[in-house]
DNA sequence: TCGATAAACTTAACATGTTAATGAAAGTCA
DNA sequence: TGACTTTCATTAACATGTTAAGTTTATCGA
């Protein structure tokens, strides 16, 4: 989407623009494959696609910070702060403030949020396979090596 | 971000979770990291990522429909409809009814916009070409090819 | 031809993305 | 110690994502 291309004259008169594929296109594109799969289970649920994040990083995690927990659910700070609003009022997570640095908060899955990741998980998971199933654990995994090579090659040399 | 595994039990009694590779999280992360270093640019010439794509499926494929259009940008209808009332009033698209069915809207470039992207895409394109050189075109074009296999295979069977 | 359906937007309502600014608490250093 | 800077988190304001409902115009079938 992002890059460009020359101009081509085409015999019709107009100048239309044939750009090479662009990355940011397939990436949306591909995300948005994926993610159609398990919307409706999220609905379901309750919980939006962010929310889900959290809080499974909380799970895998345990209690973390704002910022890291923001940046491992891929979520910036301002949407996480209104986020955990939301899912505190709802009684999936706790947060306090943190005794050394006060600035900082700890944030953890309650007892509710660890009933609730430990029933919808199985349906995720069932829905995960099923995409294995249908285009190969392999094409998975050579798709994910890439993007992880492709992630550590741009997060190595940010503004080389 | 939206597989699952089984609990694993820890020594100190935490029960964590170490859930295979995300593709739904690597996906984000990867357009995230290639956006970073588009969005100087797009800001400094006022346009949003979207707007940014949708002016550029335009001068690509020539005046469509709000729906193409929308499939074309990935953009969803509703954010469409608001993205082309900002464009319009900035004067850098024209829409008009089609003649033929009158709910149908034909969208194009004005002549401001087609200045705008004449003006704006060598930046983008320098941007590019920068990535380009710092990570390697092969890495680029392998995982382009993935994620069009990966897009291939799972628009074919589309509930399968 | 009329009534029901579908198609192409559009609007509404709420959640998140994005940037800038603010508040409070640490940290730094003369 | 006290001004300066940095960090963590929050708020504000606006754009987009997402779903559901509504409007207008086509289309289809009896």
């Amino acid at each position: 989407m992002t890059q460009d291309s020359a101009p081509r004259q085409r015999p019709d008169g107009f100048e239309l623009n044939a750009p090479r594929r662009s990355l940011p296109i397939a990436l949306l594109r591909a995300r948005e494959l994926v993610m159609e799969r398990f919307r409706p289970m999220l609905n379901a649920h309750d919980v939006t696609e962010q929310q889900w994040r959290v809080l499974r990083v909380l799970r895998e995690s345990g209690p973390l910070d704002a910022s890291m927990l923001a940046e491992r659910a891929c979520v910036l700070a301002p949407s996480l702060t209104r986020m955990l609003r939301a899912l505190e009022t709802r009684g999936l997570i706790e947060i306090r403030r943190d005794g050394e640095d006060r600035r900082r908060a700890s944030i953890g899955l309650s007892e509710a949020g660890t009933a609730f990741l430990r029933d919808v998980s199985p349906q995720s998971a069932e829905i995960y396979a099923k995409l294995e199933a249908e285009i190969g654990a392999e094409r998975i995994t050579r798709l994910l090596d890439e993007l992880e090579a492709f992630v550590a090659a741009l997060e190595h040399d940010d503004r080389a």
